[in-house]
DNA sequence: AATGTTTTTATGTACGTACATAATAGCCTG
DNA sequence: CAGGCTATTATGTACGTACATAAAAACATT
């Protein structure tokens, strides 16, 4: 039958995608291993290796040592969104960015948050909240708390021109975290802040931090009504 | 110096993500190149390569030919989002699983769904809309439109027992696809439907998937409040 | 100084061999 | 037949060489 030769990964991940989309490779059908593709598709099988590994990271196979690879039967959709600094994110509509410093304070923060941070309660930590701007209407409020014991030197700065946001990223690294999306309704000062009114439905993203087991910064983003965070499948 | 070697790309990742959580490399800088760094780590290269490749995916390197590798100045975070079939979401929380069918009807969708799906505006799709449940108690609305052009036996299929969410991942292959998140407020039927009072903040996704280039479902997914899609950075 | 051409360089990838490892299947033993 | 040991097998990864390719840098030309 004499196929056409596969000479690079992505012209064999192309291969196995058709075969699985038409169905000669059904989901739940175990597929020949690496050995015999290569011979079939004439490449080595580091080749296919590589082809296979990125449809398994991407979720479209499942593989497993000895058992062989199969066609995922439930192919879990992985979205990867991309969380950009805000600023470019406005940028990138083509708006100009604005951005208000509305409070900073060092103060004892609510037990959740403590908690969630996992700092004493007693334990003061720098608050700041502040409104984002996209051609001068209000964007997102950003309320945040941050661990002054892992970045000191957050004392010392303003936040007044430079968004923590921003700040944070140049000068608090982080080894992990966890990020969470929710819908919520817009609180009176929220909805002040962001001009619309009470009870809309504001998008939330949630994020927390960890330099190894401190935790250095919790953050709440809260988006004008309309937003919404999009990524190709 | 006398360096300890690191045999394996795991181990140069590691060493790699320390260096740059040190500030030994910054954000911004370059770092050296990767035939460089594989004497001085005693590996190959392609092991290296192998490393630093995985780092510029996940979004800590930039990489660039000839140009080389340099650390993120911005490091956009990738959270990459697992979307399970609501089913499993479900039984992973530990609960049962209910399923109940709302509608089911052949019509013209309104312009806005044809004008997305790019069918014509005459054409009648199959639409569907259904409730997911948790312990007997709602858990999210599904509205959908099925494109029977390209999928001709979802007519045949009632979705009284079985979800489209699940049905169409069997039947309907795609190629591609996109999606949204965002918040809305509930209508006075989604209210109905999910049991919460009107306005209450929901939390939506959005999909539309294609196969080459005839869209194959278009979905709305609403949640009851409180719902919060979560991930690790 | 503006433009086009060539060289250089770092990443990107293919190949084939070798060995590591996880997980299954088969075997053995009490 | 249950329980544990062993062999088998498919994926996972390391290595070194070779070549491809994008892009910057250097150079030449007008």
């Amino acid at each position: 039958m004499n196929m056409p030769t596969f000479r690079n990964w992505r012209s064999v991940q192309e291969e196995v995608r058709r075969r699985i989309h038409s169905r000669k490779w059904a989901p739940g059908d175990l597929i020949p291993n690496e050995a015999d593709l290569a011979i079939e598709f004439g490449c080595a099988r580091s080749t296919v290796n590589r082809a296979l590994r990125s449809l398994a990271d991407s979720g479209v196979l499942d593989r497993k040592r000895k058992a062989g690879t199969r066609v995922a039967a439930e192919p879990v959709a992985k979205a990867t969104l991309d969380i950009a600094v805000i600023r470019h994110e406005v940028e990138e509509h083509g708006a100009k960015y604005g951005y208000l410093l509305i409070k900073r304070s060092q103060t004892t923060p609510p037990v959740s948050v403590s908690g969630a941070m996992k700092t004493r309660a007693s334990e003061a930590l720098l608050h700041v909240q502040a409104l984002h701007l996209s051609d001068d209407t209000p964007y997102a409020v950003e309320d945040r708390w941050i661990n002054t014991n892992v970045v000191p030197e957050a004392k010392l700065e303003s936040f007044e021109k430079l968004s923590a946001n921003e700040w944070l990223m140049k000068h608090a690294p982080y080894t992990h975290g966890d990020i969470g999306f929710s819908a919520v309704q817009a609180t009176a000062e929220h909805a002040e802040m962001l001009n619309v009114s009470q009870g809309s439905a504001l998008f939330a993203i949630d994020r927390l931090t960890w330099d190894s087991s401190a935790s250095v910064t919790m953050v709440r983003l809260l988006f004008t009504p309309g937003y919404q965070l999009r990524t190709a499948l």
